[in-house]
DNA sequence: GGCCCTTTGAAGAGG
DNA sequence: CCTCTTCAAAGGGCC
């Protein structure tokens, strides 16, 4: 494979920081999880304004984040197990993984493994690299020593499990178990298992177990039932994702499985139908059984190829992660609703925070490049039914123009279906002390964040200023650019993003007294992401998991005086 | 049943 | 080069 590259410094985890994760993370992020899941609470009550991000448990992950050190050893590998071991223990005693973001990651990226990107799950020459450079922390020897694993509970891998129904149960980590599965129907759960729970929507059986958690995640029940381990779902993932890679997988050499899935029954998540319009060039890159398989005459290319996604980038990814803690913590379930709250979280971390969701997404996009070379966005347009939103659904072109965003006001004729307005209500039924912030004055970003970036605060800023409103994406956007590296001023990209937003919101989206008016860009060439990344993101070593401590609580320490500056 | 809504970001298309 | 559009996830709501 071409480079992989640095990443592939990543290629297997570094159990050191596994266990290192581990340690740090256990009580504390349980604590600081919750509480900071209660202030995001509070926040999203508070008319979205946040301020105290729950940043707490971004330090844990920071320290999760990557980590590079490829460890193939034995060593190594048993301590993931002991990793898993306690994992599962831990959870069994009713702990739940409420752990940083990335802890679990390789964990529960795992099920992902089937090649992420090709559509018969067979695992594309790449997809070695690509499970390594998504879960680096797996260490993944042979197979062998897995194998014993058993089971106990698949059936609720359902890919379609309510997240709110357990949502206490999720893993932060899920939602980085990309792409869903959608495509992924599971099968009969195996008789040994053990299920407590049906899943109501596949009915089948399922156990509170932490696996479960993910809605997300992408086992077959079939799958996994066949995988045995005493470890439980831990084992199971092991065990797949050993056998993955343990495997060379050839393309040709793989033997083609029916229905895009792997010999493992895992599906990838990349994919969608096979039905949807496909790349036209990838095939040569794709596994044999796209090509073998479904017969389809005529329409080959359509029916066979597999709907390739598109790449997560770093927001749906952090979406994806914080998804069920949001819906967990609040009543909302309106993925619109959650979808805003997360926004403003979003635009609330720290530079840190949200360098590690670039970060990875940026390698989710580099992977993709890699195992789908001929892949391109535009293969994807037009499989949704319909162009949404442009203009609207308000059906008469000139109200378009116009079309104030919804929360602006009523009386506007707003012919959204759903407004902000409604949807704010709902957060703040989740509540939390309404009070907590006392209304809306602004909630500065994260003092982290604050710091983190200048133009973070801004966002927040316009935001308050526009109660009600969550469309105001200008500083977000700067600060966002800065992360990556793109020109935020008239940012193209950034432009185009909040383009699109305004395109919904034509009239308004007008950042209010921001102090970031989205045309001031913060760094006008912002450091490559790259560097960035490293100098910030992977905290190779304790100690500088500790600055990074350290450097959040810094932070937490003098909130205010930073949002009320901001403020003004 | 299928699209809408909502978010940010990436990438393609078009001017 | 810039702007606009489309898609990615998710799931309740709406038609």
């Amino acid at each position: 494979m071409p480079q992989l590259n640095g990443g592939g410094g990543d290629d297997l985890g570094a159990n050191d920081e596994m266990i290192s994760f581990k340690d740090e993370g256990e009580q504390e992020e349980k604590i600081s999880e919750n509480v900071s899941a209660e202030r995001d609470l509070d926040d999203l009550k508070s008319s979205l304004v946040n301020e105290s991000e729950n940043n707490s448990s971004s330090s844990d992950s920071e320290q999760a984040e990557r980590r590079p050190q490829p460890r193939p050893d034995l060593d190594s590998y048993e301590k993931t197990r002991d990793y898993f071991s306690e994992a599962f223990r831990r959870q069994q005693d009713g702990g739940f993984f409420k752990s940083p973001h990335y802890p679990g990651y390789p964990i529960f990226m795992i099920p992902d493994l089937t090649n992420p990107y090709l559509s018969n799950g067979a695992l594309s020459p790449s997809a070695r690299t690509y499970l390594q450079m998504k879960w680096p922390l797996l260490d993944v020897p042979g197979a062998a020593g897995l194998k014993d694993s058993r089971s106990p509970t698949p059936g609720h891998l359902s890919n379609k499990v309510p997240v709110v129904q357990h949502a206490h149960h999720v893993h932060p980590l899920t939602p980085l178990i990309t792409y869903s599965n959608e495509h992924f129907s599971p099968g009969t759960p195996p008789s040994h298992l053990s299920p407590e729970i049906l899943d109501p929507k596949t009915g089948i059986p399922r156990t509170p177990h932490p696996s479960e958690l993910s809605p997300y995640y992408p086992l077959s029940p079939g799958a996994v039932g066949q995988i045995p381990h005493p470890l439980g779902w831990l084992g199971c993932v092991v065990f797949v994702v050993s056998s993955l890679v343990s495997s060379r997988f050839s393309p040709h050499m793989m033997p083609h499985h029916p229905h895009g899935m792997h010999q493992t029954g895992i599906p990838h998540p990349a994919i969608v139908s096979p039905a949807i319009k496909q790349e036209p060039n990838t095939h040569d890159h794709m596994s044999p059984s796209m090509h073998s398989k479904s017969p389809g005459p005529v329409k080959k290319e359509e029916d066979k190829k597999p709907h390739i996604k598109k790449p997560l980038n770093a927001f749906m990814l952090y979406m994806k992660e914080m998804r069920a803690k949001v819906v967990a913590e609040c009543t909302l379930k309106e993925s619109a609703a959650i979808n805003q709250i997360l926004g403003r979280r979003w635009h609330s971390l720290s530079r840190e925070e949200q360098a590690k969701y670039y970060e990875l997404a940026r390698k989710e996009r580099q992977l993709h490049s890699q195992l789908y070379p001929g892949w391109s966005a535009r293969d994807n347009y037009g499989k949704r039914k319909k162009r949404k939103r442009d203009n609207k659904p308000d059906s008469t072109p000139e109200a378009i123009l116009t079309k104030p965003p919804p929360f602006v006001s009523p009386d506007f004729s707003i012919s959204n279906k759903k407004q902000c307005v409604q949807y704010l209500p709902s957060e703040k039924m989740c509540d939390s002390p309404a009070s907590s912030h006392g209304s809306m004055l602004d909630s500065p970003a994260t003092p982290s964040a604050a710091l983190a970036s200048p133009a973070a605060p801004a966002a927040t800023h316009s935001e308050q200023a526009q109660p009600l409103s969550l469309t105001t994406k200008p500083e977000g956007r700067l600060h966002h650019h800065f992360l990556t590296g793109k020109p935020s001023g008239s940012a193209s990209s950034s432009s185009s993003s909040s383009s699109s937003s305004s395109s919904s919101h034509p009239s308004i989206s007008i950042p209010i007294g921001t102090s970031g008016s989205h045309s001031t860009p913060i760094l006008p060439r912002p450091i490559p992401f790259s560097s960035l990344h490293h100098s910030m993101l992977s905290p190779p070593s304790p100690f500088h998991q500790a600055a990074l401590h350290s450097h959040h609580a810094l932070f937490q320490s003098q909130p205010l005086s930073l949002v009320t500056k901001l403020s003004d």
